[in-house]
DNA sequence: ACGTAAATTTAAAACGTTTTGAAGTGGAGG
DNA sequence: CCTCCACTTCAAAACGTTTTAAATTTACGT
C-alpha cells in the first residue's frame, strides 16, 4: 500500500505538499500538484482510512441498524434500501456498517456501536411515532438522517414521501371516476406512513362530506394474505355495502384484494376499482398484474441518494445545515381503475 | 474521553504500563494493574479503536457482499445469516461492513473495499463452482471464511453443511419405509449444495440399484410455484409411473409439492411421502404444515458463530490456521412421511 | 555490602494522515 | 543592493494506541 510518505519521497516533497496536492489545497503550485496526482495514481494510491479518522476525527463510516421483525415483512423494502443506500453512499467515499439490531430495546444497538466510536453518523429507517432512537441520537449530538419523517418533529435531515398527497391524489383520482364507497388497505399502525395516509385520506374524504365505517379502513402486516382477508370482508357485504374502490398500502396488500374480488367473482376494473402505492421494487411489478395496476409511484430506490448525500452534508457541515426532502408521488393509471359502476355511486 | 494519558498522569504512570495493564500484560504488577483499572473504569475508558487500528494494522471490521439476484430468491436466507453474523461477531468485538454487488463482475465489489484497506477479511456465502471471489481473495493473501465448501477447493476455513449426507439420510429413511420410487425437487444448477446433493442422491440410489429417470430429478428456483409445477409434472403419470416419495432441497419447494399432490388428489403421507431440508427460517417453518413435515434439519442460523470465529481466527493466526466445520443434518421425522402405498414398491 | 538476575517500568518509535507555524523561493519596487 | 510580499514548500506536532529496547527497581545469594 503506497503512503504519502512513498510519494513524497519519489518526487522529492514531503509529505505535507503531498497532502494537499491531493485534498485539492488552493496553495500548491500547479505544476506541483499535477506530478504529485501522476504518481500517486501510478502508485494506487489510497488514503488510510483509520489514519485520516484519528486525525480528523471522522472514519468515512456510517451506520445503519436495521430491526429484524419477527414477520419479516420489511424484507424486501430493506434490502432495496440496502443496494440504493450502500452505492449512493459509495459514490461519496463512505461506507455503510450494519447491525442487525434483535433486542426489543431499540437503542442497545446503537449504543454498542458508539462506544467503538467508529461511526460518523446514522442512517435511520422506518420511524415510528416518538421514535426513541432520534432522542438517543439527538442527546448525543450524532449526526443522522431519517428515512420518512415524523409528523411535529422534523428538525433533523430527512427524506420523506409526501405521505398525505399519496393519499389525496388517489382520492381525488377516484373521487373524478365517481366514487364515493371507498375503502382502504393500509399498513400497520404505529408506522410514520400509515398513520398518515391514514391521516390524509380521512381529510380529504371528510372535506367531499363523505364518511368510511370503520371496517373499511383496516389496518394490516403488509402480506397477500392480509390484503385477501381483508378485502374478503369489505366485498362479501356483512360490514355495509361493499366499497366500489379499494386504495391499498402497498402492492402486496392490492395482490391480496384482487384475488379476493377474483374469488368473490367481481371484475377489475368494471365492479371494482384497484389503486396502490408503489415502492416500485423490483420482484414486485405492479404493471405485471393482470390487469395492469393503477398506483401512486415513489421508488424506494429514489431516496437513496438523497439520503446518503444529507447525511453525509450533515456530518460534513454540522448541526446548521438541516438538508431536508420530500417527494411527490407520481399517480400512474393503468388497467385496474374505471368509472364507477352504475348504481353503486351512493355513499356510505 | 479518557485516554491512557489521562489515566497514566493521574496515577503517574507512564501510557505503555498503562495499555499494558489492561490488555492483561504478564509483566505488570499485580497492584498496579489493580490500580489502574480502578481508575479506568471510574473514568469510563474505552480505548479508541482508531488509533488501536491504525498501529495493529487491523481494522476489526469485515465485510461481506451480498450478490443481488433478480429473482430475490435469497432474500430471506441472506437476512438470517446476516442477523445472526452480526452477532456473532459483535461477541468478539469486529463489525460487519456489508456492500451490495449490482455488478455482473462479482469481483468489482471487494476490489473497492479493499482499495479503502479498511477490512481484515471478509465471509462469503453462495460460493459456486469455481468461484472467481476465492481466487481473487487468496492471490492477495486476504484473508476469508466460506459458507459452504466447494468440492475439489477446500484450502480455506468454511463452515458447512454435508450435503452428501442430506442427501442420503432422505435416501436412507424413505428406503427403510419401502419407497423405490423417489424423486429429487432439488436447487438451481451451479450452486454447491444443490451439486452435491445430486451427486448424493444417484450415487445412494445406484448402489441400491435403483435408477431415477432425468424428468424425476429436477433443477429448480426455490419459489412455491416451481415446486408446484414440477411436482404436478411428476405425479401426473405424464413422465412415468409417479413416485411414491419425493424429497425437496427447501422447505418452499416442499409446499409447492403439497399443493400439487392436493390438486392431483393425492394424500400426504399415505399417497406420497415428502420430506425436505430445512434451514430452519422463522417465517418458514416446517413444523406448522398440514401435515407435519418430515425433514432433515440445518438451522441456517448455526452457521453464524462458527463461521465468524474462523475468520476472526484466521485473521489473527495467519494462514497456518484452516479452522473448518461441516455440519450434519438432523432428522426430524413428522407426519409427511410414512410407508410405501401397496403395490407402489417397485423401481422405475 | 555487593553483584546479578528477575521483575517492573519507562521513553521513544511507530502507524499514516492533517494541520500549524515557519521558512524558503523569486520577483517587483525602491 | 536591499526590502517587502506573494507564492510555495517544509519540518514538526498532533491524534491515541502498541511495541521495542532500554532503564530502573527489587530480590536474592554470597
Amino acid at each position: 500500500m503506497a503512503t504519502l510518505k512513498d510519494i513524497g519521497e519519489e518526487l522529492g516533497l514531503s509529505t505535507a505538499t503531498v497532502s494537499r496536492a491531493l485534498n485539492d489545497f488552493p496553495e500548491v503550485n500547479a505544476a506541483t500538484r499535477t506530478r504529485v496526482v501522476e504518481v500517486a495514481t501510478r502508485l494506487g494510491y489510497r488514503p488510510n482510512r483509520i489514519a485520516q479518522r484519528l486525525v480528523t476525527g471522522r472514519s468515512g463510516m456510517v451506520g445503519m441498524i436495521v430491526k429484524v421483525n419477527p414477520d419479516m415483512s420489511t424484507d424486501r423494502n430493506f434490502l432495496e434500501t440496502l443496494t440504493g443506500l450502500t452505492a449512493a453512499l459509495a459514490q461519496r467515499d463512505v461506507e455503510l456498517v450494519l447491525s442487525v439490531d434483535q433486542h426489543d430495546n431499540p437503542i442497545a444497538a446503537y449504543q454498542r456501536i458508539l462506544e467503538r466510536g467508529i461511526l460518523d453518523g446514522f442512517i435511520l429507517n422506518a420511524p415510528q411515532l416518538n421514535d426513541p432512537r432520534i432522542e438517543f441520537l439527538r442527546q448525543r449530538g450524532i449526526p443522522f438522517a431519517v428515512h420518512g419523517v415524523i409528523p411535529g418533529d422534523t428538525d433533523y435531515p430527512y427524506y420523506a414521501v409526501n405521505n398525505h398527497g399519496i393519499a389525496k391524489v388517489s382520492v381525488d383520482f377516484l373521487l373524478s371516476l365517481g366514487h364515493r364507497r371507498i375503502a382502504y388497505l393500509n399498513g400497520e399502525r404505529g408506522h410514520v406512513y400509515s398513520e398518515e395516509r391514514a391521516a390524509g385520506f380521512a381529510k380529504v374524504m371528510q372535506a367531499e362530506g363523505l364518511g368510511v365505517p370503520d371496517a373499511f379502513h383496516t389496518f394490516l402486516e403488509p402480506v397477500e394474505n392480509e390484503g385477501y382477508l381483508s378485502a374478503i370482508n369489505m366485498l362479501s357485504g356483512r360490514a355495509g355495502p361493499r366499497p366500489t374502490a379499494i386504495i391499498c398500502s402497498s402492492v402486496v396488500l392490492a395482490v391480496g384484494a384482487m384475488r379476493a374480488a377474483k374469488d368473490l367473482g367481481l371484475n377489475v376494473p368494471s365492479d371494482l376499482s384497484i389503486i396502490a402505492h408503489d415502492d416500485d421494487l423490483p420482484d414486485m411489478r405492479s404493471d405485471t398484474l393482470v390487469p395492469q395496476l393503477t398506483v401512486t409511484m415513489s421508488p424506494l430506490r429514489d431516496a437513496c441518494v438523497p439520503l446518503a448525500n444529507h447525511l453525509i452534508d450533515r456530518i460534513t457541515s454540522g448541526p446548521t445545515v438541516v438538508p431536508q426532502t420530500v417527494a411527490e408521488a407520481r399517480l400512474v393509471v393503468r388497467a385496474s381503475t374505471a368509472t364507477v359502476p352504475l348504481g353503486h355511486s351512493d355513499p356510505w
